[in-house]
RNA sequence: GGGCGAUUAGCGCAGUUGGUUAGCGCGUUUCCUUGACAUGGAAAAGGUCACAGGUUCGAGUCCUGUAUCGCCCACCA
């Protein structure tokens, strides 16, 4: 014992391991026809990025997925890679050139992009070495990067292919545009918050008239661009105003009003300017109308010389400076309050323009049929089920994809003396095959197994690819995707860099352990539902990691011989104990438990059972039994291999220590890595023993429970009487009474049927016995009163409920006959409990 | 404006087709350094399952509504 350290250290295991497993190429997949496929595609992390919360759940999940199915047997694949992430690569090179006092145009596109793929060498594979760190078994020969030759060619195919299929084209419309990145952004990337605005309401006065119309705005700015009103036709306030002319205040253009279906009468003043250059809706309005398109911003929002004497203003300021002018010429009838939903650079959060520009789009419909269908029909299904209607609703109202971007670092669109790039998920859209760089490894794996993501990505991403796969593949993408929930801060704040609530996982790892950290976040995942972490949480993987060790050894210290015996061979040929033959069934009822749930994508409930066995069952009273018989060979044997069986089945949730331990144990196999996972034994699961050991377990309970109320010391052995009331009882008593000595510090046990109640005993009931604890002398009468008492009325509610349901007649005749049988018993157990504990009252002081 | 999720012990969560004395972890209380583990062991306290109706012999579980919190979607200017 003395040579093995009674904490587990898992710095000093882990880098071992790792490289270990990396020099044997246990990661690795490949093509094997003896073998069935199973692939999960990395959700490819960008390059900027670092390993945050996030990303610990979403590739610990991927991992015991992954190594489950290879210790099935399964060719498991995990293709790992990195995204060039277009935009927040650019912006974070911009920023440190910026630190120079370099801008990029300084550079030029050459040089600028040259300075990209500097900055990629050096820092964009940090997140796949902390990936690394976790235990994540990805082939990383494999790693691919949205940027590499053969990808390139892949986006580049991709977009000729839909080009020639007319489901690209290019054209000027209204999108989404980040003056601070310059570039357009599709309307996923505009993320829209309530914001707490205004509604400014502005006089416009009619041509040759004292009159004015009122019109409402959020943008007061964009009035400048204004080249009509518009007002429902069927609102009879301005019906006789339509064709009218305005004179636009501060610019003194003239105008019309002209009349809408898309304008709501009861927003507002129900009269809207139309700005047809800077708004959606106004530019449909502008389309139809046949208006002027005045475009009044530069591209990065400052007021250009369409804006009158407001030209180099920034947008905001311009603001400013038109409401005031408004007020000076008494234009600005009132302000109110308003909330609304503005759109925001999802990458620098700046608040974005709809411009007008032009740009590349895709035509989704096409593609989005076949994606629903796919859907509709199960090929792909969804875990929880509920992000179906998700998806299929936005699928549904989907519309077109504007793929262009007006930044360096990209895929440039294919099409001669283009400067313009592709969006990043343009690119990402095609991962799940793009990947593959030879045909029959393609044919082999894909369509890929499990998705695994997080529900923020789910229309950037998992739609996009279900789409790309129909198109260029002919197939789904893959058959299930799991949507995990979003990490967030103990009060339920998402964990964000700017809002400092991170915790950083490589700190857990390095103060807790890479195993501790893998098993906390599970256990604490349900399923599809966000985690609330804090950093204490992970002192339970790190102390469960710490049992096993600990348990793993005792055993090892006590094995005298190596016995790999095959548990079913033992069972039928040696007479098994009772403890035995109830730890083999327990061990195989979780085994069957964890199968099922980590086949439902039920990680936690896995994680959860595989704790209470090893820990609850094993440790606390499998161990403790054998404790007295640890030399003999069955016990030995069996204390090994549902030791060794946990380990295998523990491995994908904590690879490192299982590891470790198996490696300590006195076999000489090569990893566990390798070896299978184990299969159910049913013919071990033993509903007998089972029943028979909770008994057994209750007994010992009951009996504990006497010695800590009544203060007996704990190291004082005692007496216990039992009466039974089945003779057969005492046979299993007697076959077993070790466990009752043991465990409960009894020095004599003595089983009959129907025994006396022996003079000051300490009384517990359980199903077909008393259990007496003879404490003359030392026991405390009011104590044991209000012990029993307790228990009495414990007891009493519970069967007032029970008897009430069993004089109704319509329960009788209606429920199922087993469960009024079930009920009838119990209300006689309770009944004699409440009696034997009531004589035991009455008894107590003689 | 639509849609979704959550509401169960002080805190964080389970509770899969309705029938268990409603469970687990952390925390709390008492006892214990007994030769695997104090990152431990034993015992215990703690819940009218958000609220109101309904279906049912029977509801934490199904239905309807309400409230609170949180997400997502949407061209309310």
């Amino acid at each position: 014992m003395n040579d093995i350290p009674s904490q587990y250290n898992p710095k000093e295991t882990e880098s071992k391991w790792y490289k270990f497993w990396m020099d044997k190429g246990y990661f690795n997949a490949d093509v094997d026809p003896k073998k069935k496929p199973y692939c999960i595609v990395i959700p490819p992390p960008n390059i900027t990025g670092i390993l945050h919360m996030g990303h610990a759940l979403n590739n610990t999940i991927q991992d015991i997925l992954i190594r489950y199915k290879r210790m099935q047997g399964y060719s498991a694949l995990w293709m790992p890679g990195t995204d060039h992430a277009g935009i927040a690569t650019q912006n974070v090179v911009e920023k440190k050139l910026a630190k120079q006092g370099i801008k990029r145009q300084d550079l030029g596109r050459e040089k600028f992009l040259e300075e990209v793929w500097k900055w990629r060498d050096e820092y964009g594979s940090t997140i796949i070495e902390q990936l690394k760190r976790l235990g994540a078994s990805c082939d990383w020969r494999r790693t691919r990067f949205t940027m590499d030759q053969e990808y390139s060619k892949s986006v580049k195919d991709a977009f000729r292919h839909l080009h020639k299929k007319g489901l690209i084209y290019q054209g000027d419309y209204i999108i989404n545009w980040c003056p601070r990145c310059q570039t357009a952004l599709s309307d996923e990337e505009a993320a829209h918050h309530d914001t707490d605005g205004n509604l400014y309401y502005i006089k416009y006065p009619l041509k040759d008239s004292k009159e004015f119309v009122i019109v409402a705005t959020t943008r007061p700015e964009t009035m400048l661009g204004d080249t009509a009103v518009a007002v429902n036709p069927k609102d009879k306030r301005y019906k006789s105003l339509i064709g009218k002319i305005i004179i636009l205040p501060l610019m003194k253009r003239e105008i019309k009003i002209i009349a809408d279906d898309l304008v709501d009468k009861d927003f507002g003043t129900g009269a809207v300017k139309v700005t047809p250059a800077h708004d959606p809706n106004d530019y449909q309005m502008g389309m139809k109308h046949k208006l002027e398109f005045i475009n009044i911003m530069r591209p990065d929002a400052v007021l250009n010389e369409n804006a009158g004497e407001y030209a180099g203003m920034d947008r905001f300021e311009a603001r400013e400076a038109i409401l005031e002018d408004l007020k000076e010429r008494k234009l600005l009838e009132k302000v109110e309050p308003h909330k609304h939903a503005v759109g925001h650079c999802y990458r620098c959060h700046t608040v974005v323009e709809p411009y007008l520009s032009k740009q590349w789009f895709v035509k989704m419909k096409p593609l989005a049929k076949p994606a629903i269908e796919a859907v509709k029909k199960g090929k792909i299904k969804f875990y929880p089920a509920r992000w179906t209607k998700v998806y299929l609703n936005w699928m549904e109202n989907i519309h077109d994809w504007c793929i262009s971007r007006q930044i360096w670092w990209g895929h440039n669109v294919p099409v001669e003396g283009e400067t313009d790039v592709l969006d990043t998920w343009f690119s990402s859209w095609l991962w799940p095959f793009a990947t593959f760089k030879n045909k029959k490894d393609l044919e082999y794996f894909y369509p890929t197994s499990s998705l695994i993501t997080a529900q923020e990505i789910i229309f950037f991403w998992v739609a996009r690819m279900i789409m790309a796969g129909h198109e260029f593949m002919g197939k789904e993408p893959f058959a299930e995707v799991y949507i995990h929930g979003t990490v967030r801060d103990d009060t339920g704040k998402k964990m964000s860099k700017s809002l400092g609530n991170i915790i950083d996982p490589l700190e857990i790892i390095d103060e807790f352990g890479a195993d501790a950290l893998r098993f906390s976040i599970i256990s604490l995942t349900a399923v599809g539902q966000d985690v609330y972490l804090s950093k204490d949480k992970f002192s339970s993987g790190r102390n469960f990691a710490n049992k096993i060790w600990n348990a793993s050894r005792f055993v090892m210290t006590n094995l005298t011989e190596v016995v790999d015996t095959d548990l079913c061979v033992l069972y039928k040929k040696a007479n098994l104990e009772l403890a035995d033959r109830w730890i083999l069934s327990s061990l195989y009822t979780t085994l069957e438990g964890v199968n099922k749930a980590l086949d439902a994508y039920r990680f936690s409930e896995a994680a959860n059972l595989l704790y209470d066995f090893i820990w609850h069952k094993y440790c606390d009273w499998y161990l403790e039994i054998t404790k007295t018989r640890i030399k003999e060979r069955n016990t030995q044997i069996i204390l090994y291999k549902v030791l060794e069986k946990s380990l295998r089945i523990l491995h994908p949730f904590m690879p490192f220590v299982t590891e470790e331990v198996f490696s300590r144990l006195p076999h000489k196999r090569e990893s566990i890595m390798i070896e299978t996972w184990p299969h159910v034994q049913k013919d071990l699961i033993d509903e007998k023993a089972v029943s028979q050991m909770d008994w057994l377990i209750q007994i010992v309970t009951n009996i504990r429970n006497i010695r800590a109320e009544m203060l007996i010391p704990f190291d004082k052995k005692v007496r216990v009487v039992l009466s039974l009331n089945d003779k057969k009882d005492i046979e299993l008593i007697k076959n077993n009474e070790l466990y009752i000595k043991n465990l409960a510090k009894v020095e004599s046990l003595e089983p009959g049927v129907k025994l006396a109640r022996p003079k000051q005993s300490a009384t517990a009931v359980v199903k077909g016995a008393e259990i007496y604890v003879p404490l003359a002398g030392i026991i405390d009468l009011d104590v044991e009163r209000a012990r029993l008492l307790k228990k009495i009325s414990e007891i009493e509610n519970v069967l007032k409920a029970l008897s009430v349901r069993l004089k109704n007649k319509d329960f009788l005749k209606k429920a199922p006959k087993d469960i009024v049988q079930k009920e009838t018993d119990k209300e006689m157990q309770f009944k004699t409990d409440i009696d034997k504990l009531k004589q035991s009252m009455d008894l107590l002081k003689s």
